[in-house]
DNA sequence: CATGGAAGCTAATTCGTTTTAGCGATAGAT
DNA sequence: ATCTATCGCTAAAACGAATTAGCTTCCATG
């Protein structure tokens, strides 16, 4: 409530003063330890907070960073973001947060809302759709950086799990556990670490000469439908194809799996063993628990700051911009 | 980048005019129809946005509402804050959000880093070493509505589960499945809302003289340490009190509770009957699933920014301030 | 042919800060 | 006695918009 102006004429000096003295300016500026403490005491009396809409106007600076995630309300995203915020506020940073849902248009108009907030850097998950906006971001110099995917020919820093080596360590796995016959099941996504999965698990198949079939994979598209129509896909799928192993290729497709595999009353891991790309608290508690090939999240989250904190010169620059982080395998009982 | 100065410059009209034409004050202003459309086109071509810094600083309206929740990265919380940012939005406002960790020092600091932001409204689920500075926003009457707790003898829109029906119904069911012995376990925090729920366990079951024992309540106290002691304590209370019914106080707990009957190898129903206040996507999961009392999450939400919206003159005040939402019972296996 | 009023636009102020440029007074150097 | 430096502080501009209070020009009216 109570402004600088104020402040000053409590104090009986000039606006210019006061605001050197609480910007810890006063020797730089020649102002008395005397005056100095007057003023501190003063505005620590009166419980003065200088209004950061103003000091942003002035300075251009906000200290503030937008965070766009696909879905807030998803573990893996509002675990990223917890740990974004904590993060970011050890650099004196607020986190602004909202979610695209994957969706091409809400992400573009979240991208337009935070310029208008003037926000200092971007911490985005993007979808395919925000590649344009993006790059334009990326000209202009905007502090920006990638998680959980990046665009292909966009040079723009990025910090993601290595997916490809993740499916590949899950599958060899199974493999090692003796199954022959394994499947992928993954939603039917445009997006690079969706296809680098798929990437990894054909890979580490033909390696053994497993792969034998694109029947293999199976491609669950949720716009035809939600929840439920996913989980009767995957049972008609499992009924035919009758799989020895299953790599569910996300979190949620892995919860939506377990679902159909417990309506088909499948006995894991001996009727079908099941390995899940991504944690989930679930899967320990499962009976039998789900063995899950994990994404170190604090670590992604903590990468991605450090380097916008360079970018945003709070630190020096990194180096290393195009971070893939490993994943961790959880041994349980599922696989 | 463009200011609304660059576009009076390049359209060769004054800054006010191009201010009135784009803010839909034409007419009352007398901007010519043809000069109203040349700037608005112009205004398009170059993309223009105002700068929401600014607009704030004059308007003194940043159309940010402020929510502060328990844990972001906490299925119910980042669930009530995803509806909570769709239902600003229709309303144009945005949404800040951030975690006191139960924190009192932290949510204190959060409520002062929100005023710094001038943010127009409040949404919080208080620790309880927020009143005061809760009392004082009320005092200047500033657009605020809790969520989920509240402080008694403090006026003040909220809005919560009914706590106490919700356990008085769960309890009422493992009543009338026959089971006689039944405890409840409960995180040991000093918040309204648990108290209620302690009430209602107390209540259901002395209305029925099942009621026999304080023992029968476990408090598990969590500043003792994480996830491990709470389950071991739980272990050793199950195992000393062997209940045949329990009730878990909230979905954590809950999540906690289940780690231990599975490390103990008891059998949900026959060994141990099992509900858990609030319900968890996991639960669906296990085997066998379990039984939940669910809070409308999106009910809560919805009737919370309607209630602010009120406060903030967006929409008429709303009479109800005082917001009760019933629970729903969720019938699985587990009891 | 004043006079009034409307039509169509704009100059200047404001919001709460930060920052640049500079002012008066005293002290020291020449 | 004059010039320069330093000290201690301040006036004023700026950030980008919104808004208040006009300022012209033109036409109609008596």
């Amino acid at each position: 409530m109570a402004s600088l102006k104020e402040l000053a004429r409590i104090v009986g000096v000039s606006p210019t003063t006061v605001s050197f003295a609480l910007n810890g300016r006063s020797k730089e500026m020649r102002i008395s330890e005397e005056l100095t403490s007057r003023i501190l005491k003063v505005a620590e009396e009166t419980g003065y907070r200088p209004n950061n809409i103003a000091v942003a106007l002035r300075t251009g600076q906000t200290k503030i960073i937008g965070l766009i995630v696909e879905d807030i309300a998803n573990h893996f995203f509002s675990t990223l973001a917890k740990t974004i915020e904590e993060e970011a506020n050890l650099f004196d940073y607020k986190v602004v947060y909202c979610s695209t849902e994957n969706d091409d248009e809400k992400g573009e108009g979240l991208l337009d809302m935070l310029q208008q907030q003037q926000v200092d850097g971007y911490l985005i998950t993007p979808t395919s759709g925000m590649r344009n906006k993006i790059g334009k971001l990326i000209n202009r110099k905007i502090p920006l950086v990638l998680i959980d995917r990046y665009f292909e020919d966009m040079e723009c820093p990025h910090v993601m799990v290595n997916n490809f080596e993740g499916i590949v360590k899950g599958v060899n796995l199974l493999i090692k556990k003796g199954y022959k016959k394994i499947s992928f099941i993954t939603p039917d996504l445009d997006l690079m670490q969706m296809k680098e999965r798929e990437k990894g698990f054909i890979a580490a198949l033909e390696k053994q000469h497993l792969y034998k079939s694109k029947k293999q994979i199976l491609k669950v598209d949720y716009k035809d439908g939600g929840k439920k129509e996913a989980i009767e896909k995957i049972k008609t799928y499992l009924k035919t194809e009758s799989p020895e192993a299953v790599v569910f290729a996300t979190n949620y497709i892995g919860i939506h799996g377990l679902q159909a595999i417990k309506e088909l009353k499948l006995k894991i891991p001996d009727d079908l063993a099941v390995i899940c790309f991504d944690d989930n608290e679930v899967f320990d508690l499962c009976t039998p628990s789900i063995t899950a090939i994990s994404q170190p999240i604090e670590d992604i989250a903590r990468t991605a700051v450090k380097i916008l904190m360079g970018e945003l010169g709070v630190t020096r620059k990194s180096a290393k911009k195009l971070v893939r982080i490993p994943t961790e395998i959880i041994n349980r009982e599922s696989a």
